[in-house]
RNA sequence: GAUUCUGUAGCUCAGCUGGUAGAGCAGUACACUUUUAAUGUACGGGUCCUGGGUUCGAAUCCCAGCGGGAUCACCA
């Protein structure tokens, strides 16, 4: 049968609008839908049960029920709660409201079983005729319940939690009310306890990535895991947010829209302000805001950014991401390798309890300390070979030797970073601080204090990731212009992540910055590995998608 | 960007060597007052991603395109 439909808007605000189902299959090839009235012209083919549930909308109309009813619904009780908390001898519940969707639904005539699913998780309803219904009139039970409402649908319920035959907690419904009516079918994701293994079966799962990432909300309605990585993604961020806050430093906003990207190498979004009539780019970092804060005289600044780096796309890489940084005055990166140790391990614990966290294949363990290991010795530990002191003649042959594959435009430390990526990143898995790097890589960092020609910066690696960037900060503005000098050469031979110059942000450093340690943290990749996800797309609510052909 | 896999009913998937589509769940109808992947009986539901080509005939083979996944490259 062919739908015939006037635009959703014309469904939603006017069900006067008849739906006209044709009944003549295929008996006119030729004939198409009617176009759809409205601005868009929008026209849409609807599946059987989205004309149903129509036609449902309709019926109840015609019941006087209200598809989409206004006034509040108060809601005493989660499931959650109550699942947690019933005591059959304690006689507690017994005056509940809850609302939520209506996942299930198993009707025996006069009595029913169903499930509703709220924001804490289901529980199950028992609706009997006679108690929804006490008067002669069925309607509310026969029609509405029975044939009006649907999987998906919002119900509120009033009752009293009693416990069943076969022992499951369980609502027992007094009153029913309809909230609102979902149009669309929800995938039905059935579960069943295999008797053999103990383990949860899961039937008919909703897992096509594309249509869990593209509707989102249909993902996180259907499955529960999904919302609870979520959550865990809020604690993690709350967690920082308080260890923070409890030391004294100040979180603050910064510019998104920024004249200069700087702070970091990578490429920028550009965009443009009409009245000003000029370029303006979307940030790539906010460390050189920060470090003018602390140049103004905060002691402690920190900020969680969305940042945006117009590169390519990976289960690592989405186009806008979130850091924290942080920089606090008169410290130092060993200092702040401390603080790292610290905070991570008390996200690790508020989000699970313990410190060992299973990610993949790997139990990682969080607790304090972490190992710590230069650069070099690093590679001297994976490789066996050491090569603090070679040129970069027998650096290349090094290199390979150890097939690590170069080109020839790459200098000393571009070498020394292909060697550690190849030979080293992939193999630390538990949380490791690798030290002191090669000074070109790193143009806002402050030279080592004894070791000519590197920096004093780390990161730390986990599950063969890098997870944060720290430094001694430069706060030397005559080295800072040099840097910023050597950067520019870079960019004019071609290298497109090369950093800009920034003349206030030199000007502020000529005012004098104090010496601090600076920390940039990833939240989507620390996220990934508290929550075991394998993508980067299964901590972010809507990733980045191609845009989808609705036509 | 490269390689590779993939796109069939609302969801999860079958559909061999080409003969215009099937299952389970979901839906509709009937039965059933404590079930839980409820059950039983019956029924409906598909532009087989799009566009070309080969063929008497294409979901199936070929080409191109558009989505998506994975791996690699890029990305300190």
């Amino acid at each position: 049968m062919w739908l015939t439909l006037h635009s959703p808007l014309a469904v939603c605000q006017g069900r006067q609008l008849d739906l006209r189902v044709e009944s003549s299959t295929k008996s006119v090839a030729s004939e198409k839908p009617a176009p759809i009235r409205g601005p868009e012209n929008f026209m849409q083919h609807l599946s059987d049960q989205e004309i149903q549930r129509r036609h449902k909308l309709e019926e109840l109309e015609k019941l006087g029920v209200e598809a989409y009813p206004s006034e509040l619904f108060d809601v005493t009780f989660y499931a959650k709660e109550i699942l947690d908390n019933y005591h059959p001898e304690l006689n507690n519940f017994q005056e509940v409201s809850m609302a939520g969707r209506l996942m299930s639904q198993r009707v025996m005539g006069k009595a029913s079983f169903a499930e509703l699913m709220d924001t804490s998780g289901r529980i199950q309803l028992y609706v009997n005729r006679d108690e929804i219904c006490p008067g002669e009139d069925k309607t509310l039970y026969n029609n509405v319940f029975k044939k009006l409402l649907d999987l998906g649908d919002f119900i509120g319920v009033k009752g009293h939690v009693f416990v069943t035959q076969m022992g499951e907690t369980t609502v027992h419904v007094t009153e029913l009310k309809l909230l609102a009516k979902a149009l669309r079918p929800l995938p039905v994701v059935k579960e069943k306890m295999d008797e053999a293994t103990g383990q949860k079966v899961t039937y008919d799962a909703f897992t096509d990535p594309e249509q869990r990432y593209r509707q989102r909300y249909v993902d996180l309605a259907v499955n529960p895991q999904v919302r609870d990585t979520f959550v865990k993604r809020t604690q993690l961020v709350q967690s920082m947010r308080n260890f923070l806050n409890d030391k004294g430093y100040l979180e603050v906003e910064t510019p998104i829209l920024q004249p200069l990207y700087g702070g970091a190498a990578a490429r920028p979004f550009k965009t443009h302000h009409n009245t000003l009539d000029m370029t303006l780019y979307l940030r790539i970092a906010n460390e050189l805001y920060l470090k003018r804060l602390i140049v103004g005289g905060f002691d402690g600044v920190y900020e969680f950014s969305k940042d945006f780096r117009n590169e390519g796309m990976s289960r690592f890489h989405n186009p806008e991401f979130t850091q924290m940084e942080l920089y606090v005055a008169y410290k130092d990166y060993n200092w702040m390798m401390d603080l790292v140790e610290e905070m991570v391990e008390r996200v690790a614990m508020t989000l699970h309890g313990h410190t060992e966290i299973q990610v993949g294949a790997n139990v990682i363990n969080f607790q304090r300390p972490w190992q710590r290991l230069t650069m070099f010795e690093a590679i001297e530990k994976y490789t066996g070979k050491a090569i603090g002191d070679m040129d970069e003649a027998a650096l290349r042959a090094t290199a390979h030797e150890l097939h690590v594959k170069l080109d020839p435009s790459m200098g000393k430390a571009k070498i020394i970073d292909e060697i550690f990526g190849e030979h080293v990143e992939p193999r630390l898995i538990q949380p490791t601080f690798i030290t002191d790097y090669p000074v070109e890589m790193s143009p806002l960092a402050k030279k080592h204090r004894d070791r000519p020609g590197l920096v004093e910066r780390f990161e730390a690696i986990c599950n063969g990731k890098e997870i944060c960037n720290a430094f001694s900060e430069l706060n030397d503005p005559i080295d800072q212009r040099q840097r910023f000098e050597e950067q520019l050469e870079l960019g004019k031979r071609g290298d497109t992540e090369a950093m800009v110059l920034d003349e206030d942000f030199l000007r502020a450093l000529e005012y004098g910055m104090p010496p601090t340690a600076g920390l940039g943290i990833g939240i989507d990749r620390l996220s990934m590995i508290m929550t075991n996800s394998n993508s980067i797309q299964d901590v972010l609510f809507f990733p980045q998608m191609k845009p989808e052909k609705l036509d």
